[in-house]
DNA sequence: AATGAATGAGGGTTCATTCAT
DNA sequence: AATGAATGAACCCTCATTCAT
């Protein structure tokens, strides 16, 4: 309860901040208690960081999962994944936003831990094209789909990191949309 | 002169370090001058920030526009076009990882100066692909092409992100020939 | 009981890190209960080095006072003495240690307390040698006798105190001995 | 110049309150300058003690050698060497109280150069009494000396430790005396 | 009687910035 | 023009003490 109120405390003021401009005793106070409290739950700042980063990701990938559960993969579970995906990364902007900016200021030890969590989610979407592959009859090495993976996740990333100027533009429907038909475009061109 | 020395220190220390943990007394060391004379170059340490933005982006820009000067655009072009990108992009990993991750340590009103300039490497490739459809006569809108070229540049930009991933699976010339691959099938399938 | 408990937890601790870098916490946990309990027994911090100081003078006397019960008194019983007391000092070396470190962090009040016991421990020699002289029938004056018994308290103290350097010339036994023959010939040459 | 007045500073309040009590502010304050100079001078709180240790002791070796310098060496000369000694322990009991009550809190790295110290000047009696000896064609051992100088050197340091106790009885001269003659007759029954 | 969560004053330290020289 | 000594606000973190349960 109390770590949960804080990562969220810390989460609204890292957004609005950043990590580096942000003290203890915002996140303390943001979270409802006070500074002492608040390292019960915390050994350095840096914890917070890594407790953030950890929660979003948790977040991201939850969201995720329960979006996509698929067996027949067909261009339409495609684009229902890519749109599930696409519509995380819009609700979660901020989130992602701090997430990938504060990165660099996690401790050495803690980074792998939490860029194995990216990977996972590339994961997700390697499979999901696996199968979509399978189902075709399709043969694509495996690199080749990995990296259409990475696109797809960075694609998702990319809608938050560059709002500033893809929301001039398009409305995430309009983004999801043209991203998707690139998409297929270029994986149902393999097949031939 | 003393500007870029500056600057150029500043960059190293960076890349090293990130902005928050590097100090000013570091950056005008690392500089070959005073903490006194730095104060004559800037006001606040966040002017330093914009300086070495603006000079990372000026470096990129530069190099581009000398690497792609096109009349006739054909695929070997484009494939041309994007590997000197991420070529560029493969040597100043460092200094783009540094620039995106403490924009947001910007002052409010530097920023947009800097995501202009982010907006004129997208028009580079704009234009490239408008000239490959024109000669191709293919009919495409203006958004789908705005997006395969805001596309490529954060697939540039994820190859400095993202090393820790991409470099354990591919080459960067592995990597420049995966995604043009992918990039003319979409875009070949486009005038079908 | 609890009292004992909380004194010996804060003298092994006090022992390994000194007074200071000691926490009420870590007292608490060494005494098996928790900080609420801690604070029923003592008002402050200080309280608790009072605690020790006292108990820590009370074990050195009590030791030293079931080791001299004598009534006729030779240079042998002078002997035992020093013997008996430099070895409640070597194994209690690391209590007084402790003790003699933190006297100065007493509270200004409970600092007289202390310091009369550490009267008591010298007028047990000073007792000792009045005897001696007085079965030898020399004729000592009284303030000769009170400085010959606090150079015994501090030479006692010493050998817990300089063991950095006593210990790599002299065994326990080696420094009894020497101590003894110098203040035996002292005092000897006394009735001459 | 600012060193010393740093130093000076910092004695004169962990005189008055001990070295955990005093503030690193208040010792920029005392020294007369900021908190932020005082950290030019020193990297951690620590080195302010290790300099006053230090410091205190070359004045007190110092002191020392200007007062003790011998070629023969009589009865006369032992005294006024215990003489000077004491006198200036007197003069600095003080500072020499708190080095020795604050040396635990010394870093392990530091304590080994001022224990060192503390030899040297066991060492200076040493060699009084080694030529006293000589002199008197007395064969002593080493050990024995080694200790003599030790007891030396404690008691006056014990002069300042124990003045609460040895004030009330015992004027400077009246100490000197009795501890003179103790010596000396100790000494002196060595040659027989 | 016993707990331990909660507090927040206060500690050591850093560093952007200034300004007398 | 150039310096770097000096500043002090502000940071992260600790821990003695309290008090509701």
């Amino acid at each position: 309860m109390r770590r949960e109120q804080m990562i969220k405390g810390a989460i609204s003021l890292f957004k609005e901040k950043g990590y580096h401009r942000t003290t203890t005793r915002e996140i303390a106070k943001a979270s409802g208690f006070s500074i002492g409290t608040l390292y019960e739950y915390i050994r350095t700042k840096e914890d917070i960081l890594y407790l953030v980063c950890d929660q979003i990701y948790d977040e991201v990938q939850e969201k995720i999962k329960k979006a996509l559960h698929f067996r027949h993969v067909t261009k339409e579970t495609i684009k229902e994944g890519l749109t599930a995906y696409f519509k995380i990364m819009d609700d979660l902007q901020d989130e992602v936003l701090v997430m990938y900016q504060e990165l660099k200021s996690l401790p050495r030890e803690m980074l792998p831990v939490v860029l194995k969590k990216e990977l996972e989610m590339v994961a997700i979407f390697e499979d999901l094209l696996k199968r979509y592959f399978d189902q075709n009859q399709t043969n694509v090495c495996d690199e080749q789909i990995h990296l259409y993976a990475h696109n797809i996740i960075v694609q998702g990333q990319m809608w938050g990191f560059r709002r500033w100027a893809l929301r001039k533009q398009y409305t995430l429907e309009q983004y999801t949309e043209w991203q998707f038909q690139q998409l297929i475009r270029g994986i149902d061109s393999l097949g031939k």
